[in-house]
DNA sequence: ACGAAATAGTGGACAAAGTCAACTAAATTT
DNA sequence: AAATTTAGTTGACTTTGTCCACTATTTCGT
């Protein structure tokens, strides 16, 4: 890796997080916050996790997340039912409405993309996807612990 | 773009936005906060900006960015002089201090890039920016209005 | 088996980040 | 010259996120 390479990766830090930025503004004006949203995606790709679990995927304090679940359960968007084997730990689920929550928010979601993405052909389209799973490989490989 | 295409983006942008978390982490060890440091590089790289040239860079509300610019102010890190030409705009400038901040702030930022990607060959490395730069032609080729 | 240490989660108090609307002053439009 | 727009500031506020201390289990070491 030499400065070159690290430059190059600067700029496209300060690129892509627009685009991020961009990507996300459907959330600004639903009812939720970025975070939210986040735990919901896990929940809703995951059966019966724990808080723990999320913490595990998404880097967030555990009591910031602990509210927010709280509200979640006060929303009636999730259960939390005692977890049998381990008395401490606390199974999360969405309940229907949760569910259905986070698919309208997610078709939002896929919308913007595509709007975002409208000017590119499919052929454009396959081009930019080949490269970002080539970019996450790598980076992946990187980021290996030992 | 197909369902296929947008799944393939999203799942990178979960990807990406731990990946920018990481990269920011120096960051919070330091005495700034990230938007403070995206400011402090625009006035780096820019010589006589207004608040009105870096709301154009970054999306930042302009109110939240004029109290940045004061505490920059009045931590010396930027002079502000008015513009002689449209007395409504002020220039702003890093004094010393500010670029010496500055540069302490990019060193680390270049060291922990170095470091996060540390197990990659140069070869892999140069595949890694092509990549990059294949995506950010492609998206700003997207995002061209009309 | 028993005490020490670790883990799961919560709650209070607080700090940081960001927004909104109202405002001054200068510049531009009509 | 009045009306509108633009540059920037300020007060009051909300949202977002962190820190620390705490309870209740569970696991570890001996």
């Amino acid at each position: 890796m030499n400065a070159k390479h690290i430059q190059e990766i600067r700029a496209f830090n300060r690129f892509y997080t627009n685009i991020i930025g961009l990507l996300d503004r459907h959330i600004l004006h639903s009812n939720y916050s970025l975070p939210e949203v986040r735990i919901m995606f896990e929940l809703y790709h995951n059966r019966g996790m724990t808080a723990s679990d999320i913490i595990a995927q998404i880097d967030i304090d555990k009591s910031y997340l602990s509210r927010i679940l709280k509200g979640f359960e006060k929303n009636k968007l999730i259960n939390k039912v005692s977890s049998g084997i381990d008395k401490r730990a606390i199974m999360l689920q969405l309940t229907p409405k949760g569910k259905k929550e986070f698919e309208t928010l997610d078709k939002a979601s896929e919308k913007q993309i595509a709007t975002l993405f409208e000017k590119l052909s499919d052929k454009e389209c396959d081009e930019l996807v080949k490269k970002i799973s080539g970019i996450q490989k790598l980076l992946k490989k990187s980021l290996q612990n030992e």
